[in-house]
DNA sequence: GTCTATAATGTGATAGAC
DNA sequence: GTCTATCACATTATAGAC
């Protein structure tokens, strides 16, 4: 790895980590064993190298969320994707960035944050339409308003499990969430049959 | 207002917005208008006055919830608490706080803020509680982890709302989980009857 | 309680040699 | 590309007079 993909590595890492304001260049150069001069070679200020560590952050993220997409059950590609393995009180390296004034205040460097959450939804909305259209999912229920709520449990979660440090709460409000999705399936695997088959 | 709670105030107020790392003691005088000499009078470090801030802060948060408690439908609380108004953009005074390192690292700063939200658990733990006993919830629903679920869903929705700078995304979270929550309620007003009285 | 003066340390760079 | 030197300013205080 070069000097400037440690540099973004590293500036990745602390954002996670420290957010925006709270990591200094120096913090960086010295977890990365960069001198000053190649730093500032490198990237012309804080914000331009926080913009490419961003942009990494956005990238390393978005393939988790391929669990949605493809063939099979959607239902099973549900809950492949919200039971998928996280470090509940590391949160989430995308979601972060939402509370650091300095990014929040920035558009260039939200934008790859609204743009992560945006492909995000998309994929939720895909899954969920699925699931309804296959009737495992009542027809009433609205597909992008659950995208949100899906994604607002895990983001949440990761509040409550850093609160408590614990990772329990995030558990239960992932587990809480699934339970309710499957209270409102249809089919066979729910212990409630619908009754409801009017349209 | 004295210059003690003057301090105070600001202090929460800065520490909401801009969170505790990238407020610095000057800004809170400046705000505050208050001297350097009152300030350090008042309070021997910025530490000192950000428990002071986020004890505050947290006082502020705890009445909101009184709508959880009280007699009446259950459900009727459940949905007066969810439904009440919120600066999305602003996200909460509280649950911000968990992404400051200086503040989850620091076991002083942060059990105001565990407090807290166990304290919102255990008011939303009894009135789920109650709902299901009333039998307006289904009775295989745990009070403890769809609590969990409702306090992420508000949480997680200030996340999305602030990366879309749109409070859209925080109205959906949180109507979503409405609409799981009446889909998997029993009784008279669910569209879909509940076929499933064995206990 | 409030004021001004002082200070050690950190931040976020720039300049120019190698 | 990397290095060291330098710099203006901010941060987080402390000291002592009023």
């Amino acid at each position: 790895m070069d000097t400037r993909e440690r540099l973004v590595a590293t500036m990745g890492e602390l954002m996670w980590e420290r957010g925006y304001a709270d990591t200094s260049p120096r913090d960086v150069r010295e977890r990365a064993g960069v001198g000053q001069g190649s730093q500032y070679h490198h990237f012309r200020s804080k914000r331009d190298l926080a913009l490419a560590a961003l942009e990494r952050n956005v990238a390393d993220l978005l393939p988790a969320t391929s669990d949605l997409d493809g063939a099979g059950d959607p239902m099973a590609r549900i809950e492949a994707y919200l039971l998928r393995p996280r470090d509940a009180l590391k949160g989430c390296k995308v979601g972060r960035m939402t509370q650091d004034p300095q990014v929040r205040e920035d558009p260039v460097l939200l934008a790859p944050v609204a743009e992560a959450f945006a492909q995000v939804h998309d994929r939720w909305v895909s899954v969920l339409r699925e699931a309804i259209a296959a009737g495992v999912l009542r027809q009433d229920l609205d597909p992008g308003r659950l995208a949100h709520t899906l994604m607002a449990v895990i983001q949440g979660g990761y509040v409550l499990a850093i609160a408590q440090q614990d990772p329990g709460p995030f558990r239960d409000a992932r587990d809480g969430v699934l339970e309710l999705l499957r209270a409102s399936a249809t089919g066979a695997d729910d212990p409630r049959p619908n009754t409801d088959e009017r349209q």
